[in-house]
DNA sequence: ACAGCATGAAATAAAAATATTACACATGAA
DNA sequence: TTCATGTGTAATATTTTTATTTCATGCTGT
C-alpha cells in the first residue's frame, strides 16, 4: 500500500490518472501534450505508476507505421482509513532498532 | 485529497498512525521511544500528519508537573478509486500553460 | 545545584524525488 | 534527403523531503 501511496502522492501523476479514466486510454505523446509536460518527464511519471501497478500499457501499430505506447488505468479500490493503515504499517520491513523501554510497555 | 496521500505516503508515518490506532493516544517523548526515532524526526512527521489534519494533539500536564503533549488520530475514511482520484486532480491549481492541439482534442 | 524527563525549534547534512537537456533510433510523407 | 511524427534512455541539475545535530526552556526530585 505504502508504494501505491507513493505512486499517488503527486499532482502529475493525479492528473495522468484523471486523463486516462476521461478518454479510456492514451498513448505516451498525445499525453504530454494534453498535461504539457515533457516525454522525459512524463514517462518517469508513468513508470512510477506502473511500478505501482496503477496503469499498464500496450504497445500499438498506427495505420501510418508509428508504434504507439497506449496506457490505461488498472482498476483499484483501496478504503483508506485508521485500521488499514495500521494493518499496511504491519507489513513494513521492521526498522531493526526497536527496544521498548519497561515505562512504555502497555501505554 | 493530495495533502492527505503525501502524509500518508511514509513508512514513519504509518507506523505513527499504527500505534495511535493501537494506543489511543501517546505523548510525543513516549512515541518517539517506541518507533526507535529521535523526537526531532518524529516532530516533522507529527507535523506532516497534523498539517494533513490526520492526527490532532492536546497538552496536558502530567501528575508530577511535566507537560505531555498527546497525539490521537482524527478519523477518517477516504475511498482510492479511479474515480475519486479524477476528481481530486480537477481540483489542482492548474498548470498555466496547457495548451490543447486540434488534434487531440476528443481523443 | 544538578540529574532526569518533558517540551520546542533552528541550522545543517544527506538522501530521494522531480525536472531538464541532450541523445539515439524508427517510420511515413513531402 | 529532410521533416514531422512516434519511441526510449542516460546524464545532469534542481528541488523537496528526510534526518541529524545542537541549542534553549520548564518542571520535579535528590
Amino acid at each position: 500500500m505504502l508504494e501505491t501511496l507513493a505512486a499517488l502522492a503527486n499532482p502529475h501523476r493525479l492528473r495522468i490518472l484523471e486523463v486516462l479514466h476521461a478518454e479510456g486510454r492514451a498513448y505516451v505523446s498525445q499525453l504530454a501534450r494534453k498535461l504539457g509536460i515533457s516525454r522525459p518527464l512524463l514517462h518517469l511519471h508513468l513508470k512510477k505508476l506502473q511500478d505501482a501497478g496503477l496503469v499498464l500499457s500496450k504497445m500499438e501499430l498506427s495505420q501510418d507505421g508509428k508504434s504507439l505506447n497506449y496506457f490505461e488505468i488498472v482498476m483499484f479500490d483501496i478504503a483508506l482509513n485508521p485500521a488499514s493503515v495500521a494493518d499496511a504499517a504491519r507489513s513494513l520491513p521492521l526498522s531493526t532498532k526497536y527496544e521498548i523501554s519497561e515505562r512504555d510497555k502497555h501505554e
